[in-house]
RNA sequence: GCGAGAGUGGCGGAAUUGGGAGACGCGCUGGACUUAGGAUCCAGUGGGAUCAAUCCCGUGGGGGUUCAAAUCCCCCCUCUCGCACCA
């Protein structure tokens, strides 16, 4: 192909992105400019964007603004020497792209597929620099092939085991949804209503790596807000599991606590509803009630049940327990605030020192026992520390004494230990969805669950016309009973194949191990390709993904660590959350929305531009059913999709939240002229000479300065004060008639990151002949981004009073002295006296005075 | 309720080992060029007083530390996010 820039294509002097972009792009297509592969002399940089979800809406303008964020950083680190790593690819199983084809009477698959044409294309139109070789996708049989094959090691570990547990049941879409998937009894995505039912699910054990996924964080340069979250999500505490038998019978229960020193104050027990030990031990005359009311909990989700607080219910099941520590009888009562997922589905209360416990015993006239002092706790409970009371071995020590002191004699007596506790609960792992990948289990005649060989992998999913649950609430994939019934490799018998598949989680869990070798047909990855590449250096997505995905991806991660499959204890060195680009939306009375162009701002307030009709106006989230959504097609079609790039840099630190405002894109695009203009002037008809001259030396000083903020910013993410640099410099530059070649050539190679189709345009004008992806970043001199003469401010009890101009470094004598000549200063000096001087140097002096 | 983060012109935002508040951009005002301007260029633009030089006030509110506070400390208000009976 033939690479034409603007000089060459005649007189064509404006700048016109419609002309130059689609070119580059095509450029870097056929001559495969972002094509990695292997280089030894070169050190390696990962840099991942969280890949998306290819819905059938296409992209709006807030999906590219990490895709932007991360291909400046990739762009400026390949100039910078770097072999980069810069994959896409599609996480493309899930639930919307199932209704989306059935919604259009079509095939998920064929769905998928043209998503994915769509989103690619918009990709591409914004020129990021993929290596689009690697593109992947996880519905792509070769690459669910891989995931099915984890889910076997994850087996053949034990970390993936089934059980009866009661789900989140979603009746309108035919399926279990996760705990984090549901919120006040709503499917979060769609709102429709989840009710609780027990079924056979795959769980998969990441409890057992608990301690590890916590302990791990610490290895990470992730914002500390994430890797928060996760360690509440982990929610680790330390305590006592202590067994109380039950008085007159042989059973007896377990509790886990964090307050064991406060069991001299235990005056009653609470079970959740769905422990199986109420039935043993609640009394004839109690069933009656107690049945009741675990019927009456259990209809309602776990959710509701903790959102009404208070007050709290419960009923007594007529049984005592024996306190472990005194051996007094303490009622044990059933009461739907304690969690059967928590613990051991039990616990002991202590109503003087919690401050449930307090409002439960105050509610229902149960004794309350204070057994720490500092408190009142007839007002509520203390849980502060003091000195212990009534606690015979424990009284007078305070909680940290009394609490280890407490768990030795628990353990001598053989009536507890200390045990650390997590909130973390496994990961339910199946879905009875078609769109997602079969988990690749027979089951043999005896219903014994068996692996599929790894030799049989991929198990496909197979065709299927009618892909509804079955009507007794089976999963599609058991209509197809031709794929169903098969036989186990081994015996040659009768088997049943698993028809849950796994959820949306699973392909993203370990996507960026397969981009390092994406075509590998005989293992997932080569284990010295991920050698040198991971782990990914810097891995940008939306904080949406702080506890799942991140915490999923990092489970599986270490598991294959332990497998000897990766070398590293973590997938992702470096995350950083880009914020959310929103709009503004317009809503009459009735709740109408109306699109942009359809209203107008009178008197600082918006209305109907046809009707007049006063209207509310938020900022939110684009979507179609809000008619706030931009595209960058749109956008790109009016001013360019390096405008695009920059307008989104521009508006405000990457991490935060922006909202939209087509209008501030004006001020991009006469940045991007002026720029042009630099080398195009208007009145030269042509090229600006190359100008084999000096610049002046403060146009020098500044160009160094600029080299370095947007050296600086870039390495930080701070991509808005890095185009604001490049502002600064054109803007100065164009004040000067002409410019050398020279610096218009380092000023493109700082501008190509954010903008890289002008920045190959001008690369080429400047007669280059190699692409600008691969030019060297520019150096600075670090004496040159410092001025010689500079101005001290000059105070006066703090007050500015002056600006003094005097050469850098300069001692104190100097600067006070030049100072108190200055006429402004001396005139404020006079008839005071002057009782002391303070200077930093370089930076400020301050007079202190006194009448 | 608990935890984390934030609050700066008309607007988006700069400035943090404490040292010239408001960079850059939008918008607005005035001017130049023009048949025209939604193009381009130049000048101005935190508030107030003043012809002006200049002065006073000013980073959510109140107090404090300091020669000096957007920045550090205490109290309060507002907003965003996360968790929400986790024993």
């Amino acid at each position: 192909m033939e690479i034409r820039c603007a000089e060459a294509c005649g007189l064509q002097m404006r700048y016109n992105p419609k002309k130059i972009e689609p070119k580059w792009q095509r450029y870097w297509e056929e001559k495969g400019t972002f094509k990695t592969t292997w280089d030894d002399s070169k050190p390696k940089y990962y840099v991942l964007d969280m890949f998306p979800y290819p819905s059938g809406q296409g992209l709006h303008v807030g999906h590219p603004k990490g895709y932007v964020g991360s291909d400046i950083v990739a762009r400026y680190k390949r100039m910078r020497g770097f072999n980069v790593l810069h994959p896409m690819g599609w996480d493309a199983f899930g639930l919307p792209a199932e209704r989306q084809a059935n919604t259009e009477g079509e095939h998920p698959g064929d769905v998928t597929k043209r998503n994915i044409e769509k989103f690619r294309k918009q990709l591409k139109m914004i020129g990021l620099s993929y290596d689009w070789d690697r593109e992947l996708s996880t519905t792509d049989p070769d690459y669910y092939r891989w995931t099915q094959w984890i889910f076997l090691k994850l087996y053949e570990k034990g970390l993936a085991y089934q059980e009866e547990v009661a789900v989140n049941w979603c009746p309108a879409l035919g399926t279990v949804l996760a705990n984090e998937e549901v919120k006040d009894g709503v499917y979060v995505e769609t709102g429709d209503p989840v009710e609780r039912r027990l079924m056979r699910q795959w769980m998969l054990r990441i409890t057992a790596y608990a301690e590890r996924l916590l302990e791990d964080l610490e290895l990470l340069d992730w914002p500390e807000s994430v890797k928060e979250m996760q360690r509440n999500w982990i929610g680790r505490s330390e305590g006592a599991r202590v067994r109380f038998d039950v008085k007159d019978s042989d059973v007896s229960f377990e509790v886990f606590t964090t307050r064991p020193d406060t069991l001299f104050g235990c005056t009653f027990c609470v079970i959740a509803p769905e422990n199986p030990i109420v039935e043993s031990i609640v009394t004839d005359d109690r069933r009656e009630k107690v049945e009741s009311y675990i019927a009456e909990a259990s209809k309602r989700l776990e959710r509701e049940r903790l959102a009404e607080s208070e007050p709290k219910t419960g009923v007594f099941t007529g049984a005592y327990a024996v306190s472990p520590v005194d051996g007094s009888p303490v009622p044990i009562w059933v009461a739907d605030y304690v969690l059967m997922g928590y613990g051991t589905g039990a616990m002991f209360a202590c109503p003087a020192h919690d401050e449930r416990d307090w409002a439960f015993a105050k509610r229902f006239g149960i004794p309350i026992v204070e057994v720490v002092s500092g408190g009142n706790i007839e007002d509520g409970a203390y849980t502060g520390d003091g000195p212990h009371v009534n606690s015979d071995f424990m009284d007078g020590l305070n909680t940290d004494e009394a609490m280890s002191k407490v768990i030795e004699w628990l353990e001598e007596k053989g009536r507890g230990h200390s045990e650390v506790n997590y909130r973390l609960r496994d990961w339910l792992f199946s879905r009875q969805r078609y769109w997602g990948e079969p988990i690749p289990i027979v089951f043999l005649e005896d219903g014994m669950p068996k692996a599929v060989p790894e030799g049989d992998l991929p198990v496909l999913l197979p065709d299927m016309e009618d892909r509804s649950p079955t009507a007794d609430g089976g999963p599609p994939l058991s209509r197809a009973s031709e794929w169903v019934n098969t036989t186990d490799a081994e015996s040659g018998k009768p088997a049943l194949r698993e028809t849950n598949t796994m959820p949306q989680w699973a392909g993203s869990c370990w996507y960026y191990l397969r981009f390092l070798d994406p075509k590998n047909v005989s293992e997932p990855w080569d284990g010295d390709v991920e050698k040198k590449w991971m782990p990914v250096d810097l891995y940008i997505g939306g904080t949406e993904h702080a506890t799942l995905h991140l915490l999923y991806s990092r489970f599986w991660h270490k598991v294959l660590y332990d497998l000897g499959c990766v070398s590293t204890k973590e997938p992702f060195a470096r995350l950083f959350n880009q914020g959310m680009i929103q709009a503004r939306s317009f809503q009459d009375a009735r709740g109408k929305y109306y699109y942009p162009h359809e209203v107008e701002e009178r008197d600082g307030k918006w209305v109907s531009t046809k009707t007049g009709e006063p209207l509310e106006t938020r900022i939110e989230k684009m979507s179609k059913s809000r008619y706030n959504v931009v595209t960058p097609d749109e956008v790109i079609d009016e001013y360019g999709s390096d405008c695009l790039r920059l307008y989104e840099m521009f508006v405000g630190p990457l991490e935060d939240d922006a909202v939209w405002q087509t209008e501030n894109i004006a001020g991009i695009k006469r940045f991007l002229e002026r720029f042009w203009r630099l080398l195009y002037h208007e009145d030269a008809e042509g090229l600006s000479e190359p100008g084999d001259f000096e610049i002046d030396e403060e146009l020098d000083r500044l160009l160094h300065k600029t080299v370095k903020k947007v050296t600086d910013d870039i390495e930080n993410l701070q991509m808005n004060t890095a185009i604001s640099a490049l502002m600064i410099f054109v803007n100065e530059a164009t004040k000067r008639k002409v410019i050398p070649h020279k610096v218009i050539d380092v000023i493109t190679r700082l501008l190509s990151p954010f903008a890289p189709h002008i920045g190959e345009e001008f690369w080429r004008a400047l007669g280059h002949s190699e692409s600008v992806a691969f030019a060297p970043w520019p150096e600075y001199d670090p004496a040159k981004t410092v001025e010689d003469v500079i101005g001290i401010p000059v105070q006066v009890n703090g007050k500015l009073r002056q600006v003094i101009e005097v050469a850098r470094g300069s001692g104190e004598d100097v600067v006070k002295d030049a100072a108190m000549r200055d006429e402004k200063v001396s005139g404020y000096l006079d008839g005071v006296t002057i009782r002391k001087v303070i200077y930093v140097p370089d930076k400020l002096l301050n007079f202190v005075v006194s009448k």
